[in-house]
RNA sequence: GGGCCAUUAGCUCAACUGGCAGAGCAGGCGACUCUUAAUCGCAAGGUUAGAGGUUCGAUUCCUCUAUGGCCCA
């Protein structure tokens, strides 16, 4: 942010960066003439360092030992009960909270008359000894305390937070001070995304990075971001999937890749999708779609086992069960089950096309059998897809990583896990064979040429490298942030991304 | 993209059929040495998202804009 803008700009920028409002109100007066007082008192207001020896949580559930021992501890204020001679606080630290109680016989009438400066919000660190309260509230009571930030802002009221959902995600701090719930929402997902990495690594994955910055979008069918690269004059695209990194790896002879990593995906925003989104995938030399399947419904299963303590989830108030196996359904029995069509009869585009539009389904810019499939699958099928299970067998024609079955060349040994009627994995028998993969991708092209703004471009090192010979793998993507949404029983993907994507206010 | 809803004090919300814009919390002053949404008293706090229109008079009715939410495609 070095020099170059324009005063209207700066301006644009404070609007967005500011409080809640982004106005001053008589409270932030208040505070900042409290501010200037601890400055004449000598006092820096925005302290240094502290040393604590416990947290806040951990005193309440240490109680037993902790009695009458002193600690230093420090963390942020919230309400705070003030009774003349004496005062409670609840003071929050990333654990949770503990009562603190200031009493003027034990900090003296100095450190008292400060404490009693003290707003809900500021920052302190404090020493004292632990005890109950007769009513028997875990308490430390303090000895001495130091301002360690002096805060300028309220915090929303104390009983009902911040609820206005705009506001959260604007200003998710403010969210992450007084709705304990999101904190504990995202320090579950840092232990989902561990339990992952942990899962992956006890069976010899490799942990690898990728491009973000790509010459080509390839790997998924999505509309990309673009950008550009100054010095080499270059338009790039950020990556919309991992795919076809990972299995150039693959070619290079590390067996077992896999990584945790942003995509981006140029579409529409809704309580699901999220612009920037994080994706899992991971190849396994060796292996096919059959070892992808029962990898992933083992994975889920002991990653809800290790962060939940079981492997049934209760997700708004519907129960779904990760215990393995997940059944395993050909997509195209399932199609027949919920619509009464025989796919495979179906010989056409216009045929497709035909019976889709007798459905009602809009088809505006899905002109072919793959995509009217699609349409039928996301209409008719999985709605119906509340426990977890794998759709197996997809068409080739929207599968043109996969490879073909030889029993039936136009379907692909691919799949998808459905979770709650979401899509949670997709996953192959990854296509090794590079006159194949040639001709899959000049299909795209076809397609693209056709306008279709997702069909993949043709990567031609990609083909390259799989010139050299690729074993045969099975891999597998996984919407991270959906498994993230589930098991924290989060409505909105915007619940469990720390900071969504958001238009500017005006 | 279409429809519906919301936007009022720092936060959470009221305001009947168009008639002086209110409360709780937070903040200020005062009282209070075991409270936990502490309590009690006093005073203060507003461009009703923005712009325009109808009207003697608009938070309220109409139009447009902005942001968000829900539903649909």
């Amino acid at each position: 942010m070095s020099g170059g803008y324009k005063l209207s700009d700066e301006r644009e920028n404070d609007q967005n960066l500011t409080g809640t409002s982004g106005t001053d109100t008589s409270e932030m007066a208040v505070r900042r003439a409290k501010l200037d007082k601890l400055r004449g008192l000598g006092i820096d207001p925005f302290g240094h360092r502290f040393e604590r020896t416990h947290m806040a949580g951990d005193i309440n559930k240490d109680f037993a030992t902790l009695e009458g021992r002193d600690v230093a501890i420090a963390g942020r204020l919230g309400v705070v009960r003030k009774h003349g001679k004496a005062a409670f606080a609840d003071l929050l630290d990333m654990t949770g909270k503990v009562q603190v109680y200031a009493k003027i016989d034990t900090l003296g009438e100095a450190q008292y008359a400060l404490f009693d400066e003290v707003d809900a919000g500021d920052i302190i660190g404090l020493n004292g000894t632990v005890f109950r309260t007769r009513r028997g509230e875990v308490t430390v009571e303090i000895k001495r305390f130091e301002v360690l930030s002096k805060a300028l802002r309220p915090l929303p009221e104390k009983w009902h937070g911040l609820t206005d959902v705009d506001l959260r995600y604007r200003h998710r701090y403010v969210d992450l001070i007084v709705n304990p719930e999101v904190r504990e929402t995202f320090i579950k997902r840092s232990r989902i995304i561990a339990a992952i990495r942990r899962y992956l690594d006890s069976h010899r994955f490799v942990e690898v990075e990728t491009p973000t910055l790509t010459l080509l979008a390839g790997g998924g069918h999505a509309r990309p971001f673009t950008t550009h690269h100054n010095t080499l004059d270059l338009n790039l695209y950020l990556r919309i999937a991992l795919e076809l990194f990972h299995k150039r790896l693959i070619v290079g002879g590390l067996d077992r890749v896999y990584e945790i990593g942003h995509c981006y995906r140029n579409e529409g925003i809704d309580t699901r999708h999220n612009p920037e989104f994080t994706m899992l995938e991971l190849y396994q030399s060796y292996g096919d779609y059959e070892d992808m399947m029962r990898l992933g419904e083992e994975m889920f299963s002991t990653v809800a086992q290790e962060v939940l303590g079981a492997t049934k989830v209760t997700f708004q108030g519907r129960t779904l069960d990760f215990t393995p196996p997940w059944p395993r359904i050909r997509l195209l029995d399932a199609i027949k089950e919920h619509t009464g069509i025989d796919w495979l009869q179906v010989k056409s585009d216009q045929e497709a096309v035909a019976i889709g539009e007798k459905l009602n389904l809009d088809l505006t810019g899905k002109r072919t059998k793959g995509m009217v499939l699609d349409e039928l699958c996301s209409e008719f099928v999985e709605p119906h897809l509340l426990q977890p299970c794998f759709l197996i067998d997809y068409p080739i024609e929207i599968s043109p990583l996969a490879k073909r079955r030889p029993d039936n060349p136009e379907l692909t040994y691919r799949f998808e896990a459905f979770i709650n009627g979401w899509e949670c994995m997709n996953a192959f028998s990854e296509l090794n064979d590079p006159i194949d993969q040639r001709e899959r991708f000049e299909q795209q092209a076809r397609e693209k040429a056709k306008g279709n703004e997702e069909a993949m471009p043709y990567d031609e090192d990609f083909v390259m490298a799989l010139e050299y010979g690729m074993p045969p793998t099975g891999g597998m993507g996984v919407g991270v942030d959906r498994l993230v949404m589930l098991l924290t029983d989060s409505p909105s993907i915007r619940d469990v991304i720390l900071f969504p994507v958001m238009r500017p206010r005006g």
